[in-house]
DNA sequence: AAAAGCGGCAACCGCAAAGGT
DNA sequence: TACCTTTGCGGTTGCCGCTTT
């Protein structure tokens, strides 16, 4: 696609002719942006941006297409699942949000991040520790990720029996950096076969994790239930997770303002019985 | 019922890297 | 190879809706 050169330089003048749009996107504008996108495809974003008609820069234009507009993307909650890949991906590779959008099909790096300040930064405030420190890391590692898992597993246990009847439909590997273990969800989907084979080329190459792959389906049509727990059939050892030093944990941590709010249908980071095994176990330790 | 506070999220900003001329 | 444009990324902001007082 080569539509620089010429209409580019024209495109830029009348940008500075004619007022830029900003601020929240209208019906309209996103209807002529799917439009132009869906008949011409993306392309360079500037001059996509005038040629379909829009007071938008190219900048605007591409982060509403890839956060909002793409029709392959997710909506609804973050799943137990994709909250436990966050954990995991985000030890590894710290603030790297797109890199960790890439092993979260559908999921936008403005979303994981969004996610990550508003619900992980917020319990590591109430927890009165740094999102950063060794101490809200591995009580990460060693309490939170386990926990999750637990759930998960639960989530399969009381699903139907239909879900491990069919939970082959894909896998979902997960080496953790935490001994070498490795989280493998299989997954079952209500999606036909076919849809989940003809779209896996969506998922972008891991190509610096050679022993990771996530080999995760994409529909067209993103069902929101897609990734549902009680679709997932887990299988993990997580007795790696199991804090080595018993006596680690800072016993002033308090615990009761994120028990406190916790148990919500909506807030499933951690729920009250999480809280209530986080605070034996520091009431243990003391 | 109204005001204040808070949380979630879409969108913007600035910078750096990549690519083209 | 220097310059310019575009793209991609992470950090930040501000709006809106919900909850609490």
């Amino acid at each position: 696609m080569d539509v620089k050169a010429k209409g580019n330089v024209q495109s830029d003048q009348e940008d500075d002719q004619m007022e830029l749009r900003r601020g929240p996107w209208t019906v309209e504008e996103d209807l002529k942006l799917v439009n132009y996108i869906l008949t011409h495809g993306e392309g360079r974003w500037n001059p996509l941006a005038h040629d379909a008609g829009l007071k938008r820069t190219g900048k605007s234009c591409r982060l509403r297409w890839l956060n909002y507009l793409r029709p392959d993307l997710r909506r609804g909650n973050i799943t137990l699942e994709e909250q436990l890949m966050i954990l995991e991906l985000h030890s590894r590779w710290g603030n790297r949000w797109s890199k960790i959008a890439q092993h979260l099909p559908g999921r936008t790096d403005n979303e994981i991040k969004n996610y990550w300040r508003t619900r992980v930064q917020k319990h590591a405030k109430q927890l009165k520790c740094d999102v950063n420190s060794k101490q809200f890391r591995d009580a990460m590692r060693y309490q939170w990720i386990p926990r999750l898992v637990e759930r998960i597993q639960a989530s399969a246990a009381n699903s139907t029996t239909n879900t491990a009847a069919s939970a082959t439909a894909g896998q979902f590997v997960m080496p953790h950096g935490f001994g070498g273990e490795r989280v493998t969800l299989s997954y079952s989907t209500t999606e036909n076969s076919s849809t989940a084979a003809s779209s896996e080329t969506q998922v972008s190459p891991v190509s610096d994790l050679s022993d990771y792959y996530v080999n995760v389906p994409v529909n067209d049509n993103p069902n929101p239930d897609y990734f549902q727990a009680s679709q997932i059939g887990y299988s993990h050892r997580y007795s790696s997770f199991i804090s080595p030093s018993t006596n680690y944990y800072n016993n002033g941590m308090d615990f009761q303002p994120w028990l406190d709010g916790a148990d919500t249908a909506s807030d499933n980071f951690l729920n009250t019985d999480d809280f209530l095994f986080l605070q034996q176990q520091f009431n243990f330790n003391m």
